[in-house]
DNA sequence: CCGGTTCAGGCATACGTATGCTCACATTGA
DNA sequence: TCAATGTGAGCATACGTATGCCTGAACCGG
């Protein structure tokens, strides 16, 4: 391994002239900061971020905390959060809460985390405590918990349920049925509640016994749908905690010969990619979960690197995107 | 941040008795490791990670180099691997080869990164050799490259395509389609050389107006399906490089109002979660992804810590697992 | 009773980089 | 000409952990 006192020797200075003149400290003369660029190249050097990162107190990765590293949902969200890290010259490491490592807070501080992203949280989650306690800067993305306030990007529900809400009624739907999200999560809790809200401006009620919920997985909808539909009169359209469980929906549907949209609507949240596929085709409320991902990302980044000191929030707006699984009401 | 100076103190021991006790070292008596973890668990001490990779000469991050990260194929990658490596207590840093940090190897070196799974090596790609160069241990998976040889995961394609062309004959098809993956990827000729080969032995020829190649995504099966539907005579069915270039063609198929089996049968490669669905019912060659993914994982680990000197190749075999997609051909 | 062995732990140092402080030299102004 | 200022770079050290080597004490056998 090539070391800065390898440059420093082939440059013919100290190895702290090394360090400076690659972070073009100006102290430095620029015939001695060009010498040594060059020695650098030439040796094919390029700075041991370990000795680097000990060295200044903190690493440059970012953990990205999460329970079900399987769900449909997360590779949209890491590709971009990834992206965004490395042009600003940070690393995503991937971290499961069901961390068979024990405490993910110690985790964490012992892995030379410099910050963490947080997407799974529940509402009731110690986490943030503990991060708090050992302050490890951490930012909420899409879910947050009470205990602890930070920085946060989440997604607004309410436009986009409200035209969602309104595209159902106009299409004549009544028995309304819905498997939503964890009760302990934020967004379960407010998806849930900005449905129900907005329903009874329609003038339509959720009668509980077609409410379900379950975790925002595909198993969820899937066994969820079939429950629903086994009722004596069964909803006519299942309102979804997102797109993964509204797949689960789809795809019993499609085991039980049920057609879509013409005995059963179906309506999810979230807008993945796969939801506009010509197969797919569902109707769903979306919002920018690209642009939300790479948020978190320099939200974090600022954070660690100490700039901002009062927490911010970035809300994103929703919006309906009718498409084909929506449909009419049965008679 | 707690230090295992801070241990030592409290425990009333030296700073190298901390670290020896904690590791369990034989030297010490019982009665003193015991004092120490005393100490240590009191002041909630966790080693840091970056001291400790720093003295060692060695982090316990492990990179995943692919080139992607949208591509439906890596979560089902990402999931198992990361499993196996918090198990075995690495952990995993994601690194896309389209680096904006400039060369992988250096980013690779640089991020103190023990050793790295290569994902989605091309036949020509140099990244192997520059990894080898600076000594960085680093495995195959999946693909592989002619430049340096090195522990490998690989698919032995022939047993499944086996199988999938005879069923395929067998339901009368002779208008055969193909789209394959890349020519530079080792995975793309494997595959492509055993269909070419296995039909042949069924009577079967491959026009090449009818084969198409293309990255491994959702586009190159989207776009392909399109271009072979509009021949004059199309063919009757495509065989797809992978599940998700088969995902492409069936909503190619789809848009265009081409009944899948019925007017045009398609095969994928890779069995894929989702191609179970009753919505997608894709007929394709599987083989274990979960197990191949945490293989590889343990053969770098294996390497980073310096067991074993042979280079290892581990083979996956694989069966056809007929579904919905693929019918008899059209009169 | 003494030399050799074993045990338990401390001391010194290494890993690679960053940075506060110091210092030598050059330049400037009076 | 000399003091004051500024410039450029080196020295010393810190970050937290691991480990080779050494030391002191206890123990053993002859």
């Amino acid at each position: 391994m090539v070391t800065s006192h390898d440059v420093a020797k082939l440059a013919g200075v100290s190895q702290p002239t090394v360090s400076r003149a690659l972070r073009d400290d100006s102290r430095l003369s620029a015939a001695t900061k060009q010498r040594v660029r060059e020695a650098a190249a030439a040796l094919g050097y390029s700075p041991n971020a370990i000795g680097r990162a000990l060295s200044v107190g903190r690493s440059t990765s970012i953990g990205l905390v999460l329970t079900d590293l399987n769900n449909q949902f997360y590779p949209y969200v890491i590709a971009p959060m990834h992206a965004e890290l490395e042009k600003l010259g940070y690393q995503l490491v991937l971290i499961t809460e069901s961390s068979e490592s024990g405490p993910v807070a110690d985790h964490v501080a012992a892995n030379g985390l410099c910050g963490v992203i947080l997407a799974t949280t529940t509402v009731d989650s110690v986490l943030p405590v503990r991060l708090s306690d050992r302050a490890v800067p951490f930012v909420y993305f899409n879910r947050v918990a009470q205990s602890v306030a930070a920085d946060a990007v989440t997604v607004d529900p309410v436009p986009g349920v409200r035209e969602m809400v309104r595209a159902l009624a106009e299409q004549g739907h009544e028995r309304i049925g819905a498997i939503f999200g964890p009760r302990n999560t934020s967004t379960g809790e407010e998806r849930e509640t900005a449905v129900r809200d907005l329903l009874q401006e329609q003038d339509l009620t959720l009668v509980s016994r077609n409410v379900l919920h379950g975790p925002f997985d595909f198993q969820t909808g899937h066994a969820g749908a079939r429950e629903l539909l086994d009722r004596p009169k069964p909803p006519t359209v299942i309102v979804c905690g997102n797109d993964v469980v509204a797949l689960g929906v789809l795809n019993a549907a499609a085991e039980l010969g049920t057609r879509v949209p013409d005995e059963l609507s179906v309506v999810g949240f979230d807008d993945l990619p796969s939801s506009a596929w010509a197969l797919i085709q569902l109707s769903t409320v979306a919002y920018d979960l690209d642009e939300m991902s790479r948020a978190a990302a320099r939200l974090i980044v600022e954070r660690v690197e100490g700039r901002g000191k009062e927490h911010r929030k970035a809300v994103f707006p929703t919006h309906y995107v009718p498409r084909a699984t929506l449909g009419p009401a049965p008679r």
